[in-house]
DNA sequence: TCCCTTCCCTAACAAGTGTTTGGTAGGTTA
DNA sequence: TAACCTACCAAACACTTGTTAGGGAAGGGA
């Protein structure tokens, strides 16, 4: 059961799609997702406005797809370092590689993600936004939790301002991420988690 | 020399103005610059659109003159502090406190700024952005090597990464903070320094 | 009383928006 | 060859957008 082009008899190709989707994704991600029109992504695909309706419901659906289908993807990641049942330490440890390895494939994704999804997550279309949202907060709260209970991580923090700290930290990175830069996805984090477990100061 | 209504031969209030600039910031943080319309600002501020045109140019302008005020707020906060000949750590430290403090007054052009100053940036009424940003890296760089030469920071990590680090982690509390609410920002400022310089984990 | 200023409304404009409809070039299949 | 499918174009649609022009109500000063 096709949720795209249900009444319309045409059968757009995947790869073509995937093509459209990533260009689509990159203009959303430099100049926002209202300020993008639809003309700008097809220009930047090399066809005209009413061309991408072939492949795609409305621009509204184009996002969707990006936003959704980067989430699954994130999430098959973190479930998988979720069930390995290590410590929390090592849990946030290996969270924060795997989100910039995240950063590091779904750059365009995670821009708009970061941008648009708080006044996205309103809507209904997008209520999985909320979701997701609920269950990373879960996820690393609940280890953060985990990591003062077993005295590895400070008990003298506000848990939620560490909570926010330790995520922002992360994602905003996005914004200035480039691929193929100085450092690799697992070289940031390493410095990240440096920092953030450790503190810039030297000791004393 | 007025910029505004040059032309015309009307003198609105500063006091309205006032009003209509913050009424339009807080639309413009919630929605983002460009989904809001013209419409939805003035019906927030219960009037009709056309109304908005007796005390500003353009909704660009609205844009501009939050934009602008906020800076040149920030900037007399932050020379003051660069200019007390502090060491590396405290001048760290009143910078970051000097941040939250104009997030607890500013928030919602701090939010816009996060927002929309990346893209704004290219265009020539907005230059100043790009200067500010460069004055802002000078600042904070140029902190950060000091209190590596002086042996206050770790000489270990790459500093071009701790200043996106440390510089990120002050800005997007925009995102989430709410003036009024459980901490102040001194509060706030206290443990974020307390996190970034020191880290979340227990010190062996 | 009359005038002037302040502040807003009514009504419209032109440009730009997402989207639809019908058509068609080119390749594949029967 | 004929039928068909994929992927696009050309042209328009209805609507929203920022913006403008003219007018008018309320109030203060002369």
């Amino acid at each position: 059961m096709p949720k795209q082009n249900d009444s319309k008899n045409v059968t757009p190709s995947p790869a073509r799609r995937g093509e459209l989707l990533a260009t689509a994704a990159e203009v959303f991600a430099a100049q926002g997702y209202n300020a993008t029109t639809v003309r700008k992504i097809a220009d930047e695909a090399g066809m005209l406005a009413g061309s991408l309706y072939y492949h795609f419901d409305s621009k509204e659906g184009i996002l969707d797809e990006i936003l959704s289908s980067f989430l699954d993807e994130l999430w098959q990641g973190y479930d998988e370092v979720l069930a390995a049942g290590l410590g929390p330490r090592e849990t946030i440890e290996a969270l924060v590689t795997e989100s910039f390895r995240e950063i590091d494939r779904h750059r365009a994704a995670v821009a708009i993600y970061q941008k648009e999804s708080r006044h996205l997550a309103q809507q209904e279309r997008f209520a999985y936004l909320v979701e997701s949202q609920q269950k990373f907060e879960k996820a690393w709260l609940g280890t953060l939790e985990r990591g003062v209970a077993a005295q590895v991580f400070r008990s003298d923090l506000d848990i939620r301002l560490t909570y926010r700290f330790v995520r922002d930290t992360v994602w905003v990175a996005a914004s200035w991420y480039r691929p193929g830069g100085q450092h690799s996805p697992e070289e940031i984090a390493r410095q990240y988690l440096s920092m953030v477990l450790d503190g810039i100061a030297v000791r004393t």
